[in-house]
RNA sequence: GGGCCUGUAGCUCAGUUGGUCAGAGCGCCGCGCUUACACCGCGGAGGUCGCCGGUUCGAGACCGGCCGGGCCCACCA
């Protein structure tokens, strides 16, 4: 984290000198807003604040490596308006910005743009010039690329980051979001690398991490073990293949497979103990076809009487089963796939007979699927191939960047205890997910889903070389075997450290890799290892204790649903592993944008429309209004039209902040006199301000931003269509000299003033540019530091006051512009003679409005009340005629 | 196979504990340059609230079943 800027009190010429123009528009607000924050320090956070006072929000930080799309817009304008709610409401809050550059996309692209890779046996070299600047777009083959050190890999990534880093910001800005800009963080930084490392060597410490030599899943594409939160399912083509094994009477054993490469890795056929099909083979031992290997039949309950012929072959491995069955049935090892997917070179000691050598010579270095087809081959021709394949649609497990299916090898990993073989541990953290307010709740659901699905522990070590390095080193003895249950941690002081280049203490670098030295650890941690401690990254765990207990626990954790297994379930494992809480109080999942089609919008998709071509065509507020409109964990459709709303809105506010203004001086503004507030119609439009505050402030507490936007935009259109249009005449004060001022044209100001005061401030987290531009016509400082509108004052000048007299002087009005719509005639014209029927319930109401209806309808000659037995406001004129209203 | 969310006017969505809730905006049609706003205003038409049962004096709202859409977990013989 970079030192804070302290804000500056100077003003800027942004907001000196403000007043009311000519004309209003939204356009070129962002640039004029956005610099007066960067300039005033306006969401600068006040680390001296106290843990009461602080809302501390641990922002996803995005791929930098990726482009923005309109579904961060969605995203991050959510968490936006919660930020800035809680700032008005005086909380003093920390809205950090990370960067995500640890992972495969970011190594990839640095791959791409400077033509190098990782490779950490490499030493680093001072003032390394990549051989290609800018480099994408021309496709470098992996074989010309340059191997450079782990350092100087992480050096690039940081500088192509760095370019990245600074387009999002701008767009980030210009979106409006209330970031404090001081505090910023990468994933692959020193301060991310030293907090991982040091998490890791205190779950070490505490028996939490753990290595183990065990059958894991493994992507033979990037060759590295896969966690169960990486997996994905997909459909996957495939055969059934029924294949004959041999008893020794001569008999045969069917077993049907979709993994006949997989025969010389066989170490047992299974079926269920209370399978009576085979009953008589338990205990008796049958051996394979092509390699005559001899294999115990034996019974396991995992075995599924239904599926395929009922009994199974068990190999090592081809799927998690047989690995269950290995374990449980001490079955040997008989590995034949290799990590780079392809079928192990040296022929097994376990395939003794001459042909079964044979065999298998013509499968090895073969990929899985030529393997295949060469033993379905040979299969064939030794008869023991019943019948043709029967072709099969099942579901692979795949590694979500992967585009092979998973194999399963045996590797030493490390392991992060999460629950998964733990009991305790696992009911512990269901019930962190119980502890944790999510937002919207049923989005729980989804945690709880996969803590209770968990199979294993966290596998947390990839054969990766981009990343934050795994910490250790191990021992070598005198025969050159690492110890690897001996591991030498470096001094937290120390941290980051790479292994591949650093040296433990007590050793030399000469006595790397040879008989009583030492040797790194070359595997680096998943991402995700990094990404669950982003609450200790932020607020300051590694070196700032004191900004610590002012921030942690945080408040808010904000993210997307499809990342509740990874990102914030690993957090959680995180806190309650290291700190024994939760890492924060609210979790807040945002939907998907989808798009016309109702499908997830596409990457494709969502970068022909540019995040920054949105913001210039339609404004910020506007686009902030798409957003704020939809309601956490809602999928949201992709409407432009729904933007457009939002412009309109915030046009709307400029003119009538404006039009209300008006009725003010420079050397005398709008009052925000409560007390001068007299006028019945006034007081009823404060009375319902006053419920639409509480209401609105109620559904922000409660997370529910959608709700508050729609009360304040309703009341906010029938201020402006009825109210403002009601009062206009009377707070002109037509008639009076300037010196005079009625009573009456004072209450119309002043309940003006107060609502647009109110307004204004309810309309800031959602319209952050229009109403800190209207902010500035009239008022010091910046609306986002303004408080929250609270009742009491409005409450107070609207008395007993009946909102619902400005709706029903509204439907007198209404009635009487109807009658002027169905004549067809403009809204001038003047109305000579008319009666207004009014339900009994209205009629004091509106007799108490009567001059400003009136006024407002152009009511010119006599207007008469008469009070009728409907429901319904009816007006009818000598010459125009009749209307009925609401 | 287990589970979550969702189905209300052409479109996007509100409808808080069951009783003026059948709504809003957009779109559409008509009218109007009314000195805050034509980047606008006024008015209008539009729906048997997915379907079938049930509970209730009364159900978009509650229960059961079915159908459609989205998603999560499990599923590799």
């Amino acid at each position: 984290m970079s030192e804070q800027t302290p804000p500056t009190a100077t003003p800027t010429s942004a907001r000196a000198a403000r007043q009311v123009p000519d004309r209003v528009t939204v356009d070129g607000l962002e640039d004029r807003w956005s610099r007066a924050w960067a300039d005033e320090g306006t969401y600068t956070f006040d680390r001296t604040a106290e843990r009461e006072q602080v809302y501390s929000i641990d922002t996803p930080p995005p791929t930098v490596s990726g482009s923005l799309h309109v579904g961060h817009v969605f995203s991050y304008t959510h968490t936006d308006v919660v930020a800035r709610f809680w700032r008005m409401r005086g909380r003093e809050v920390m809205y950090p910005m990370g960067w995500d550059d640890n992972g495969l996309p970011t190594e990839r692209r640095v791959q791409n743009y400077y033509g190098v890779r990782c490779d950490p046996s490499l030493p680093y070299v001072e003032g390394f010039v990549p051989p290609h600047e800018g480099g994408e777009g021309k496709s470098i083959k992996p074989g010309d690329q340059v191997p450079v050190s782990r350092r100087n890999f992480i050096e690039l990534c940081e500088r192509l980051s760095a370019e990245d880093e600074l387009q999002f910001e701008a767009l980030w800005r210009r979106l409006g979001l209330s970031v404090d800009w001081s505090m910023t963080y990468q994933t692959i930084g020193a301060t991310a690398r030293a907090v991982s490392q040091r998490a890791f060597l205190r779950n070490l410490g505490r028996g939490e991490a753990y290595q183990a030599e065990a059958p894991g899943l493994w992507d033979v594409t990037f060759q590295t073990a896969v966690a169960q939160a990486e997996l994905e399912a997909r459909d996957y083509p495939g055969a059934f293949h029924k294949v004959a094994f041999h008893r020794a009477d001569g008999g045969q054993v069917v077993i049907e497979t979709t993994r006949p490469e997989l025969l010389p890795a066989c170490v047992a056929l299974i079926a269920h103990p209370d399978d009576e099909r085979y009953q008589h083979l338990f205990g008796t031992t049958v051996t394979s076809p092509l390699f005559g290997v001899a294999l115990p039949v034996l019974a396991h309950p995992a075995a599924e009487p239904d599926k395929g012929a009922g009994i199974a072959m068990c190999c090592t491995f081809g799927d998690l089963t047989d690995v269950q069955w290995w374990r449980e049935l001490r079955l040997p090892t008989r590995s034949v796939v290799g990590r780079d997917g392809r079928v192990l070179r040296d022929t097994p000691e376990w395939i003794t007979s001459p042909d079964g050598r044979a065999v298998y010579g013509e499968l090895a270095g073969k990929t899985t699927f030529s393997a295949r087809e060469a033993v379905v081959a040979a299969l064939r021709g030794s008869g023991d191939l019943l019948g043709d394949p029967v072709a099969t649609q099942r579901k692979a497990n795949f590694y979500e960047k992967g585009d092979k299916p998973l194999e399963i090898v045996t590797s030493r990993q490390w392991y992060i205890r999460n629950g998964g073989r733990d009991e305790d541990l696992r009911a512990d953290l269901l019930a962190r997910g119980r502890e944790l307010a999510f937002h919207p709740d049923f989005m729980r659901v989804r945690y709880d889903n996969w803590v209770g699905g968990l199979n294993g522990d966290w596998l947390v070590s990839r054969q990766r070389f981009f990343g934050v390095p795994i910490p250790v080193w191990y021992p070598i003895d005198e025969a050159g075997e690492p110890l690897y249950d001996s591991p030498l941690v470096p001094d937290e002081a120390a941290l980051p450290v790479d292994p591949s280049s650093d040296v433990p203490a007590g050793y030399t670098a000469d006595q790397r890799g040879v008989p009583g030295g030492f040797v790194g650890d070359p595997d680096i941690m998943d991402t995700w290892a990094t990404s669950s401690l982003t609450p200790q990254i932020v607020c300051g765990w590694l070196d700032d204790p004191d900004l610590f207990s002012r921030t942690f626990p945080m408040d808010l954790r904000p993210q997307g649903q499809d990342i509740i297994r990874t990102w914030l379930f690993s957090s959680v494992v995180r806190a309650h592993l290291e700190e024994g809480t939760l890492p924060w109080k609210h979790a807040a999942i945002s939907g998907w944008i989808l798009d016309p089609d109702r499908k997830k919008m596409s990457k494709s998709k969502g970068n022909v429309v540019t995040p920054m071509g949105l913001l210039e065509e339609h404004g910020s507020d506007a686009v902030r209004y798409w957003a704020a409109s939809a309601r956490l964990g809602t999928d949201a459709a992709f409407e432009v039209g729904q933007m457009k709303i939002g412009r309109r809105l915030a046009i709307k506010v400029l003119n009538a902040s404006k039009f209300v203004l008006s009725f003010g001086a420079a050397d005398e503004p709008v009052p925000l006199d409560a007390s001068q507030v007299t006028e019945p119609l006034d007081r009823a439009m404060l009375a319902g301000l006053a419920t639409v505050v509480d209401q609105a402030t109620a559904a922000l507490e409660a997370y529910d931003h959608t709700r508050a936007l729609e009360l304040t935009e309703t009341f906010f259109w029938t201020f402006c269509d009825d109210y403002l249009e009601l009062v206009k005449d009377r707070a002109y004060g037509a008639g009076a000299s300037a010196a005079e001022v009625t009573p009456a044209t004072a209450s119309a100001r002043a309940a003006l003033g107060l609502a647009l005061d109110t307004l204004l401030r309810l309309f800031a987290p959602v319209l952050p540019y229009a109403t800190e531009e209207v902010w500035s016509w009239w008022r010091e400082g910046t609306v986002h530091r303004a408080p929250w509108p609270t009742s009491g004052t409005l409450r107070t000048a609207a008395g007993d006051a009946d909102a619902g007299l400005v709706a029903g002087a509204g439907a007198a009005l209404a009635a009487l512009r109807k009658v002027k719509s169905e004549a067809k005639v403009s809204m001038r014209t003047p109305v000579e003679h008319a009666v207004l029927e009014v339900p009994p319930a209205l009629r004091a109401g509106v007799e108490a409005a009567l001059d400003d209806v009136r006024n407002a309808g152009r009511a010119t000659g006599t207007l008469e009340l008469a009070v009728g037995d409907g429901e319904t406001v009816v007006a009818r004129d000598a010459r125009l005629g009749e209307a009925v209203a609401r």
